[in-house]
DNA sequence: CCGTATCCTGCCGGATACTG
DNA sequence: CAGTATCCGGCAGGATACGG
């Protein structure tokens, strides 16, 4: 049997596969954040660019343009004026968030952890290397 | 009760939080599909390389120190010669990529879904804007 | 308020060559 | 085999201004 791709028709791990520009999105800087700030609950474009913080308008607007084309995000735009738009996440979006969020909070939890690790690194470093 | 923080001491939605550091160093283009490849078991850098599809020694030497720097990834050098250097993943890397495969192996399950969005989308968008 | 268009800079990351 | 060093092109992405 094959571990690395196993029976998939999709493997992230071959180049040419859709999938991995795919998990680009879901994985990529602004993505995971802005999957994570939805799966609290769909609001509107300015809140979100406060949840995530650091995001300008043109990376979030890129985000969840791309999101929306997975079928991740759905958008909901009222003709109102002034103009008010809410984002939420499909079903499918919801069930990629879930384990995204997964993620998110085992490796905030172990930060501990890794800033130790980061730590002995460096200081092995520094000592083999001198400068 | 704030739902976007909780009462992490580490939150990946806050700029300065160095946990965004290394999620962005999991969730990464190459970190991840790393870590993904590691899950099967150690092995050697040009297996590696060949594992993950498309990465460039540069690349790969890269991710290879920042996870290991993070705790995530062990080194083990022999001074035979030829070098012999294996990698595998820490107890910690370990759970880590146990989270992140789950999300890789899900969304590989899904792309008929995100394949048939983005055509929905981009007909949709077509009759819309025309050009 | 909700975006898109434009400009510009930094760094991501590929190719190549070299070391141990 | 297992990397590091150097060069450099392209695009991610920030700032700003403007349109609906």
């Amino acid at each position: 049997m094959e571990s690395t791709a196993g029976d998939l028709a999709y493997d992230v791990f071959s180049r040419a596969c859709p999938s991995r520009g795919t998990l680009e999105h879901v994985t990529g800087r602004w993505g995971s954040l802005t999957l994570g700030a939805l799966h609290e609950g769909g609001c509107r474009f300015n809140e979100l660019r406060r949840r995530v913080d650091g995001v300008s308008e043109r990376m979030l607007s890129q985000t969840l343009h791309a999101l929306e084309r997975d079928g991740l995000v759905h958008r909901e735009a009222q003709p109102t004026n002034p103009p008010r738009v809410d984002y939420e996440l499909t079903p499918l979006g919801r069930e990629v968030a879930d384990r995204l969020l997964a993620l998110i909070r085992f490796v905030e939890g172990r930060m501990d952890d890794v800033l130790a690790a980061r730590a002995r690194y460096d200081t092995a470093a520094g000592a083999r290397g001198g400068r």
